[in-house]
Order: structure tokens, then sequence, then C-alpha cells
RNA sequence: GGCCCGUUCGUCUAUCGGUUAGGACGUUAGGUUUUCAUCCUAGAAAGAGGGGUUCGACUCCCCUACGGGCUACCA
């Protein structure tokens, strides 16, 4: 059977690395199966919907390279795929749950379930609407089928809730934690229809999934305690159940609670694939390569046994295999995710890396030509770790040093710098910039000097610090007469 | 509080009863380089604790501890 599977996120704000991660390992196991990977969007609670989390979803999955295959806006044969316009289909399956008593009306308000709670909580610290109590509300098991109806048709508001069996086992699977039991009896009775007549999660979930022809549903452990009221649900209409896999949650770097917005901001990562309004980067806005982004949240429960960790969406897809999703959650580490994006740069084809260059300098087209481009993307590609990078790292070419670094300066002013600055001016000035560098050496042998203190100053002079690619090969990229001036400006400064 | 899930270097992880417990990030020390970065070499660094089972347990079982998740007419 060809496999189906489903990212169903919820239009609420922000898809964030949990959500990323859940659509990856979908996408993951589709493609590893020749399957479908599917985009529902859940949207049955219109009150937290956000107009613009839809479109973001949509867009954060096509940078990252793993659209779906099904969705709004590009509709199979098992839509719709936005909850909020299957309320028809909904209406069909809770008719059979109340014919034949899967579920039953509760007509308690909300101030009354609210004080049950409150008062239970004070007591035995947790509140539970189930068998043991479901007896003392104002629901349709304690009046008649008549009063039920009058009650209804009078226009009371009302919940539809799950009539949980007393005593039994409920035994679910998972693929990764195998066989999960748990007594009926710690469950609650959850609302299934809203008073507004629209599901909740639980039901619409197992119908969409079912309608959907859902194989394997693939989700974060948040979901874990809901399983056997799903397996219930499925169990009442006689569904097959899908394969069931709960993700292990992706961790704040302290090991302290999921990963989250709060967390992020604090520490100086992005916790979103692209910006969020203005209000939020992204790893797109950070200088990530998408694929590098997917490399590392790839490897946050889950690992290859391939040699090399390093691997395009491809690769995953060729290694990704569930036995090898771990159990427990995994805290995020940034510093190795900038290093994992960092090798993805360094792997990058010349033209690639030239074309980032150009994306991230536009303004170097108006002084180089494709040559030069080429150089200067092949002086600073092994230096750029995030994209961003880029356009600091082509600031030397640009323009001359809008400051001397401190330590620098204090290095070369131990020289006889006035007249070395003269002397590499001469240098400079005479040689073929192809030959610059053996003249240098040359002129050192015959001076009795190191060559550390010409490089250093040239390196002043030039970058205004003493760190950044072979100076020479800079100099030839910027020409001699930029180099000249360079070198003037060093010596006014002193 | 209750229920569920988990626990190997600081972090991500390998190990599927017998290993000097391996790799990667980070870190430390060297080396290469005109500098920094890259790169190379080496080092430090782990089975939560306690009981079993077994000739033998990181691996299987139980308890404890710790961590996480859930506990809405949110998903």
């Amino acid at each position: 059977m060809k496999e189906r599977v489903r990212f169903a996120p919820s239009p609420t704000g922000p898809l964030h690395i949990g959500g990323v991660r859940t659509a990856l390992f979908n996408y993951l196991y589709a493609k590893k199966n020749k399957g479908t990977f599917v985009l529902r969007i859940e949207d049955t609670d219109q009150k937290r919907k956000v107009e613009e989390s839809e479109e973001y979803i949509f867009e954060s999955l096509k940078w990252a390279g793993i659209s779906p295959d099904e969705s709004v806006k590009k509709p199979g044969s098992f839509g719709p795929y936005r909850q909020s316009e299957r309320q028809s289909i909904y209406k069909k399956f809770i008719k059979v749950l109340l014919e034949k008593k899967g579920a039953y009306y509760a007509f308690d308000s909300a101030e009354n379930l609210s004080a049950a709670r409150t008062l239970a909580e004070k007591e035995t610290g947790a509140f539970k609407y189930n068998y043991l109590n479901r007896g003392s509300f104002d629901n349709s098991l304690n009046c008649s089928e008549e009063e039920t109806l009058k009650r209804i048709l009078s226009g009371a508001s009302y919940t539809i809730r799950l009539w949980v069996l007393p005593d039994v086992e409920v035994i679910s699977e998972d693929e990764i934690r195998k066989t999960v039991r748990v007594n009926s009896n710690e469950l609650e009775d959850k609302v299934l229809v809203k008073a507004d007549g629209t599901p909740t999660y639980h039901l619409a979930n197992v119908i969409d999934d079912h309608c959907m022809k859902i194989t394997t549903v693939i989700r974060g452990e948040e979901w874990l305690p809901s399983l056997p009221i799903h397996t219930l649900l499925y169990e009442f209409y006689g569904w097959e159940k899908p394969k069931f896999v709960h993700l292990p949650l992706i961790l704040n770097p302290s090991g302290k609670g999921k990963l989250s917005k709060r967390d992020g901001d604090k520490n100086g990562y992005p916790v979103f694939p692209i910006a969020w309004k203005k209000e939020f980067d992204g790893y797109k806005e950070k200088g990530f390569l998408p694929e590098a982004h997917l490399n590392y949240i790839a490897q946050l429960g889950w690992s290859t046994k391939a040699e090399d960790e390093i691997m395009s969406l491809r690769e995953i897809v060729f290694e990704f295999d569930l036995k090898d999703v771990q159990k427990g959650g995994a805290r995020f580490d940034y510093d190795k995710a900038k290093w994992v994006n960092q090798q993805h740069v360094q792997r990058l084809k010349q033209k690639e890396m030239e074309a980032l260059i150009k994306e991230h300098r536009p303004d170097l087209t108006n002084t180089f030509d494709v040559g030069e481009i080429s150089k200067i993307s092949e002086l600073i590609q092994e230096r750029v770790v995030l994209l961003n990078d880029i356009h600091g790292l082509c600031a030397l070419f640009l323009e001359a040093p809008a400051a001397y670094d401190e330590k620098a300066l204090q290095k070369i002013l131990k020289l006889d710098i006035s007249n070395l600055i003269s002397e590499i001016k001469t240098l400079v000035d005479k040689n073929q910039l192809e030959s610059l560098k053996d003249a240098v050496f040359l002129f050192c042998k015959e001076k009795e000097i190191g060559v550390g203190g010409i490089m250093q100053t040239l390196r002043v002079a030039v970058v205004g610090s003493l760190s950044g690619p072979d100076i020479i090969e800079v100099i030839k990229v910027i020409g001699k007469s930029s180099t000249l001036d360079r070198l003037e400006m060093l010596k006014k400064h002193i």
C-alpha cells in the first residue's frame, strides 16, 4: 500500500523549529517510501487563528525545500485540506457517534465546570470529567432522551463528550515506543464537539486521518498522552488505525522544557525558519542554507550510520529510517547548527558560491568583473559560517578600512613604520602584482628583516586589522592604486 | 498532585549480553599559514543510583532518583 503521511499544523502563528522538524520527518518518510506528503491546515479553532500564518507555513516549507504533495494549494482527491471547510464531513460522523452511544451531550455551563475544576484541584490536585463524576454533571446521561431532545431543540448550548467506558485497558502502539497501555479510568470524557458545533482536535484529527487515508501519523511527543483517546475513537468507528510515530521533543539548550520562542530571543538564535512579520528573523535571514538547517534538525532525535553526517536532503532521504529515531528529547545546540551550515558552505560548488556572493553583495558587480568576483569568492568561501558573513567579508575589497584595529596598530608601531610604509609603497608601485610576493621576500632577504613586519603593515593598511585572507591575493584583486591609497592613508593616520 | 514517556562524555549520538564504550560539536595542547579563519595531529571527557537475571550487563527485569510531556469547549 502506498504510504500517506501528513503534517497538520495549526495556523496560530509562525511555525517553529519543532514544527519544521515534524514536517521534515513526514517528508523524509514519504520520500523514502515513495509515498505522499499531505499538508492539512488544522484551523478548527477560529478564535486562535492568525491570518498570515497559513501563507507563512507554505513559504517556510518552500524555503526549506520540503513542500507537500497535496495541500490547499495543490489539492489531491482527499480535500478539502482545511479543517474549517470539512464541517459537513464531521457532522456525519458526529451523528454516528451519538447514535451508537460513543458520546453524549453535556450541557454544563463554563462557570459550573470551572467551579468544579477549582474545587477538585484544591482537593485532589486534578480535575477530570470521567466515569466517577459524570453522573453529577448536567448531561444527557442524567436525563431522559425526550428531555435531552427538548433542551437541544429549545436552543440550549451543549458540547459533545466522549463516553469512556470504565476499567478497559486501552492499548496503543507507537512505532518507537512500542506498546503504550493505560487504564480507561485514567482517561477523561474529552470534549469532542465544541458548543459552536466544531470538532476539537481529537475528533477532527481522527476523522481526517481516516478519510484522507493516512497510513502513518508522525507528530510530536506532546501528543502521546492523547493517543489512547484517539485509539478509542478508531475502535469505536471500527477503522483501521494508522501507524503512530511520536517524535522526541526538541528541548531548550538548558534542557529545561521545549524549545521556546522566548528562549531563542534571549540567547540570540532563531527559532523560526523564515522571518515572521517584522518581529522575528528566521534561519533564512540569519544566513543559513536551507539544506544545512534541515541537516542539523534532522539529527535532533535521529542519527545515521553514514560516516559523514553532513548530508544533502537527498542523502538524508536515502539514509532515513524510523528505526533510528531516538526516544529521549534532544537539546538544541546553536553552535553545532552553525558548524553544520559552515560545512555546507565549504562544500558549495564555485558557481553556487559566486551566486550567493552576488546575492549578498550585489554592489560588488559595480567595481569588479566576473573573474575578480570569482577570485573574491574563492578567497572568502572558507571563512563563511553564515551567509550573512559574506557582507562583512567583502567589505575590504570595496572600501578602505574605516578604522584601524588598536592592537594591530600597537604591533606595527613598534617597527620603523614610516620608512617601512614608504618602502612598501615603492615595492607595490615598481612591481607587477603577480610578482609582488616574490619581490617582498627578496626585499626582506636583502635588508635582512622578517617578512612578518611587511605583511602585517600591508595588512593593517589594506584591511585595518591583522586577520583576513591572504593579503597578497587581496591586493591582486583590489589593484595597485587602491593599495597605494590605503598605504598612504595609514601613513597619514600614524 | 495524577497519568504517560524518557535517562551513554558539557551537547547530539553509536553500541542491538563479552568493545581499550566509537564518532561529531564544543573544549584543551601542538602543527601548518605572512595574520586570522580553514585544515591536520593529539588529549581531557560518559553508561543516574540501588537491587536482581546471567559465567558475564551500558545492553534484559524491578525499585528509586532525576528530566520531559500532558492534565482547556488550544492544537
